[in-house]
DNA sequence: AACTATTTATAAGA
DNA sequence: TTCTTATAAATAGTT
């Protein structure tokens, strides 16, 4: 529109067409504040440039939304009819799941039984029942498997000290254990233990013994389970 | 522009700001489209004249809708978030909710146990067997007061039929009533019920008791709601 | 980013 | 509303 008149057609040179894209964008913002200035009216832009920035104007006296709210009221459209319609199905389907996984747990809790008829009462007992089966079996295979444990940790630790009563025993009298195996007794009351290495364990064992049966004590209904 | 230099502030005289309006309108409508055309650039505008009339302009490759869609994108912002915020909260919320029902659900059936410590389990366990005993007695209840309903129905039924065969024998020969009651086994043979009342309430029993047994698959509906 | 020759938009009048 | 037209404003190409 000055110093040669232009085709309106895609302009092929990037950069120019980016310069004439911010010359014409701040051309059409002024133009529209013009016209909310002049017109008392209310005009809200947005564009995108072809690499995709993001422009707005809006008249001072609204906001983008509240334009595009009056904008859908007076088309007596709602362009997010479909988006809000499925976010409400939605909705409806997990309160409904959510109901009938809330009745399902009241009546595996033996609430809620009144309107169960004999047949589905006699279902759910088996079903209850087995699952206690099947809980049970964990139980014990979890309790067996920690039993293993500390029986494998007391036998090490048996080990570790008989090796380490064998150390001292050796050191501290190296005549005395080549001449006569008395000394052990001898030993073991030096030390404190005057019944021999077993009972070392005994003590290690009992802190760990007692957590496991720590807590739920009304719980457990096979404490002869435990050795 | 023309003519003479306005200001740019509002225009008093009504008829001549609808015109201005009118014109600078479409004059802001061709800008932006040259500007689309030119640039390759997506415009949106949407106006309102100071009386409340909608104009729009749309860039021919797009849609309202999609032009709004992103620029909600790009500026990272749910403007309807008043309007969908309380949804999208509330959909949050039931999702998290079924999720720890049906996982509640699945250890209270036996499922998913392997997170499960050795007190939780007991406590597990032991809470399911309460329940089955709930169930159990529940079943005993709805039982025993079937089997009253019955015996009740039964005796009514024993009752009406005595009567029947009272009033039916006398009508019938109302001499030999007087004379002597062997007549009640030729009625009972004449009626099908060789062996008196009790066959009569054993054949009313037999449909309803079938249908307490019918279904007796798994009737929970549990596995349809889970995943 | 500034300049400016030119085109375009438009205010006022018809 | 639309046309006309004098003039203000916008801007394409250049620096």
């Amino acid at each position: 529109m000055a110093r040669g008149k232009i085709q309106i057609q895609r302009i092929e040179n990037s950069t120019n067409r980016q310069v004439t894209y911010s010359k014409r964008r701040n051309g059409l913002f002024k133009k529209a504040n013009e016209l909310t200035v002049l017109c008392d009216a209310k005009v809200s832009i947005i564009m995108f440039s072809s690499t995709n920035k993001l422009h707005e104007f809006i008249s001072p006296s609204t906001t983008t939304k509240e334009m595009y709210d009056t904008y859908q009221n007076a088309l007596g459209i709602d362009l997010w009819s479909t988006h809000y319609g499925r976010m409400q199905e939605e909705l409806k389907k997990l309160t409904e799941i959510n109901r009938k996984l809330q009745r399902e747990i009241r009546q595996r809790m033996g609430d809620n039984l009144d309107d169960l008829s004999i047949d589905e009462l006699r279902c759910l007992e088996q079903d209850v029942e087995s699952s206690v089966k099947i809980i049970r079996e964990r139980k014990f295979k979890v309790i067996s498997s920690q039993i293993d444990t500390h029986k494998k940790k007391s036998r090490n630790l048996e080990e570790i000290h008989r090796a380490l009563l064998q150390e001292l025993h050796a050191r501290e009298d190296p005549r005395r254990s080549f001449v006569d195996g008395g000394s052990v007794d001898y030993d073991h009351r030096v030390l404190g233990f005057p019944h021999g290495g077993t009972h070392l364990l005994t003590l290690c064992l009992q802190p760990s013994d007692a957590n496991l049966r720590s807590g739920a004590g009304s719980c457990l209904t096979t404490y002869n389970l435990l050795e």
